[in-house]
This record gives structure tokens, sequence and C-alpha cells, in this order.
DNA sequence: TTTTCATTGCGTTATTGAGACACAATGTAA
DNA sequence: TTACATTGTGTCTCAATAACGCAATGAAAA
């Protein structure tokens, strides 16, 4: 089938497989040279950037939808994903974004359920950015990562889901295994103390850092040491899985 | 209209006021002589305890529609409530409830939007306990408080939609002002204590307890002491409302 | 009236933890 | 061979926390 076709089929016949008046959004957050970055979409119609949405299908479970979609986006399953927040503002899909897509797609306000009201359940997941292969899907055009105090506007509400799945994970960091998903599975220290500063958004003492992290023992020092630096070469760490897992359900107060 | 016949038609047009495969289940708290309690009414018809939950107008956010039912509940209007979890297993509205359902009212399963699946968006609220007068709405025949370490048989997945309700209430209490809307204007040091213990599960040093909450200086003493009590009388306090919001906005970590 | 006793309010001490900072070690680049 | 940015480890100080002592209170018992 041709991509008009598609899309016009999704419009007119989605509400057979889906639930009508609920969705997903997903805030990919991936982490590369020493900066927090998210996963945003550009809306081959809309002509502007949002999350990755997607619908729930009539038999499947909220976090499976949330799966299901991310694999579209990124490729990737078995991801980790937390849902944080509801949005469910009767004004949140306005009259004038959905005018715009009526025009561009040919399908009249009437006849779809796309254009009903939406309540979405907000989702924020954490992957390995290098493992990741951004493709757009049918619905848009691009597909790129943006570091996150540098996003550009947002369709609908998004700017706002993305607000509070950023503060979401900041209060979240002790209890999720941010860490374990955001990294590479080896990694230096001063990555480590970098990604908690941009979660955190504060500086933290270097020092004081390294033998606070350490005293969790969620650590593995490699004897491996990072090459190619002009400086004194920092050694790798990995996560050990088993005192990690047991450290969150204590939930660790560092900082 | 007499019973039968509003039931009736709440199963059979209530879909056009209300969106569908979406509800909201309230866990509703409130704290009595020194005991945490959760409000729970028993069905007509399936004769089986459950949280108080309603539908979601056509145009209302899901917020006002947990207040809307949380006050057709207790009569009680602005009271805190806090989104916390969205429960949504496929198979969570089991056939065997439906079924028993369908005998009692007289409404075919493929009639009734009642019978398709729902997802549910689960809120905590926190009650003034001598401000409730609990009234049984038209779907229920008792409603009563439970203390919470001691609860009946619920129907479908709401225990646990209840113990989810209770973990969130913990991992929150820093940020939500729980004791101001669970406790009487004025209240003890012990009662004030018996509440943190209930709610964080574990003991506390009476006497570095008193010492650290009034450091926060969330509290003001008054001068009156309690009556009839047959050993050294407490004196009683009243959040100091300022304080309290400035300091949970920093989350205060005490305990 | 006096004594008893559970409980409260306030205080002291010992231990732990956090933050600030010093300094030697490392390894590429000048 | 030296310079330099950065890392790994250690120390010191101060504040916060936990553990415990004791006198004061006031209704109930004697």
């Amino acid at each position: 089938m041709e991509f008009d076709k598609v899309l016009k089929d999704h419009y007119l016949k989605g509400h057979q497989n889906f639930l009508r008046h609920v969705s997903v959004d997903n805030v990919i957050f991936g982490f590369h040279q020493n900066d927090l970055k998210v996963l945003l979409l550009k809306s081959k119609y809309a002509g502007i950037w949002s999350l990755s949405g997607g619908f729930i299908l009539k038999d499947e479970a909220i976090d499976m939808a949330a799966q299901r979609v991310l694999k579209e986006r990124t490729g990737l399953e078995k991801i980790f994903l937390q849902q944080f927040h509801v949005f469910s503002d009767p004004a949140r899909s306005t009259k004038k974004i959905n005018q715009q897509f009526m025009k561009n797609i040919g399908v009249r306000m009437d006849e779809s359920w796309m254009y009903e009201r939406f309540i979405t359940i907000g989702f924020y997941a954490l992957v390995n950015f290098t493992k990741v292969n951004p493709q757009p899907d049918i619905f848009s055009e691009k597909c790129e990562w943006f570091s996150v105090d540098n996003v550009p506007e947002m369709i609908l509400d998004h700017k706002q889901i993305f607000d509070e799945a950023l503060n979401s994970l900041r209060l979240q960091l002790s209890f999720h295994p941010i860490g374990y998903n955001l990294l590479e599975q080896k990694f230096t220290m001063p990555e480590l103390q970098k990604l908690y500063e941009t979660i955190l958004d504060k500086k933290l003492d270097r020092r004081n850092f390294h033998r606070k992290i350490l005293a969790t023992g969620i650590l593995k020092k490699l004897e491996e040491t990072k090459k190619g630096v002009a400086h004194k070469a920092p050694f790798y760490y990995k996560f050990d899985l088993r005192n990690y897992k047991k450290a969150l359900k204590a939930g660790m107060g560092l900082f």
C-alpha cells in the first residue's frame, strides 16, 4: 500500500484496532559525549517536532504499547520504560492543529477517531545511545537527537510532557537504574559523574562523588584504562548488577 | 427515576456522557485514633468491597473527574488528590465478575460499554476524617473506613491499586502536605509522629522526631494542652502553612 | 491528700556522614 | 625531558543523626 493510502486508512479505520481516546507518548533519553539527549520526530504533515507517540491495541497493556512504539522508533527491545504522568486536559488536542492536519491529509473532522479527544500516558525511556538507529516512521520525515537543554518547539503539549519527564527522572534517580540503562557497559567515573550532574542540574565535587559512589558497592573496577586522553587515563568501571539492584530497591539516597 | 432504571440507563447509555475505556479510582485515606484508614464501598450487585471509582466526562480533565467522584462519596470539595499510577492489564476486568453483574442487572454483555475493557488511573486522596460523612452512592449498599493493615477482600485489582497507593504515599511523604491534609487543624506531637510511623511503617525515636520536626519550622506551638489524659498532657500544634509549603517545595528529607 | 506511673519536653554525648581541600600519580603533548 | 590537565586516594572539619538520661506533668490509685 502506498503511503497516502496507509495514512488515510489509519485515520478512517484505526479505531478498529486501537482503543479510542487513549495514547502513549515516550520521552526517549540517551547519553552521548557527556550530554543528555532526547529523541524527537518531525511530522511530515504538521512540520513540527514531537515525541514518539502511539496508540494502544484493543488487547494490549499500556506498557506493552509503549514498548512496541519504542521498538518501531529505535529498533530496540526490552528497554527500560517508566510511566510518569497522565496528561488529560480536554483542550490539549487543539482544534488549530487538527484543522491543519485535516487539510493536509484530506480526512474530515467528523470522519476520524484521530480528531477526537485524547488522554495520553507519558513514559520515559532510557536507552543506550550507540545502540539506537533512529528511524522516522511513516508519519515522520526526520528523527533526531536533541540536547535536553536545547530542545526545539514541539507539537501540542509535548514540551510540557518532556519537562515533566525530566523532572520525574530527577526525582526517581535514587530508585531506578538510570546509569545502567543510559551508559555503555564500560564507562569511566567522569562519565558517570557527568550523567548525574546533568540530571540533577548541579555540579558535584569530583572526589566526594568518587568516594560515595564506590562506597555503595554498585560498581566493579576494571583493570583497563581509557586510551587516547592527554592526561592521566581514567579506569573503566561496570555495574555490579546484583548489588545495583539491591541498592535501588532500598533507594540509595546519594546526592 | 427509580433505582433499577437509573442503573440500567447507565449501563446502556452512559457512553453518551463518558469516555469509553477509561476510569478513575480513588484511594481515600483518613487518619483517626492513631490509625491510618481507607474508605471502601460495598457494591450492591457484586457484594464485595471496592475503591471509589468513576468515569470521565467527555469534556473533563481526569483530575476534575477524580474530584467529582470524591465529592459524590465524601461530600468534600477541594481535596488533596494525587494521581500515582495507571492500571491497564487487559485482563483486569475479568469476565467472571462481569458475568455476575450481567445476571444481576439484566443487561447483556454486547449491549453495554460497561463490560468493555477499562484502563484506570489511580489517585490517592488525603481527607480530614472527622469532616467526612461517608455516603454510599446508588451502586453501593455500604461505605466504611478500614484500617490500612486490615483491609477486606476487594473487587478486580483494587487491592493492588490500594497497595500501590500506600507505597506512593510513602515515597512522596517528603513532597506532599500529608500531615496537613490528614490531621485536624490542632494536633499533638505524638499524633503527628504516629502518622509518620504508620506511613513509613517503622518506629521513630520520640525525642529525635520532636527535635527534627521542630527544626524544620513547619509547626507552630499553641499554648493549649490536650485535656483528659492520665499523664503529662502534650501541647497542641498547628502547621505554619507558609513555611510548610516552602519546605515541601524543597522536599524536606526527614526520616 | 499523697503517692504512683505513664508519658512528655528538653538536654547530652557518641558516632556517622558530607563537604572542602591537599597532593602524588599518570600519560600525552610540547 | 618537561609541562600540564586530569585522575586516584587521603585528611580534616563541621554538621547531622542516633542513642540515651532525666526532670516535669497531671490524672488515677492509694
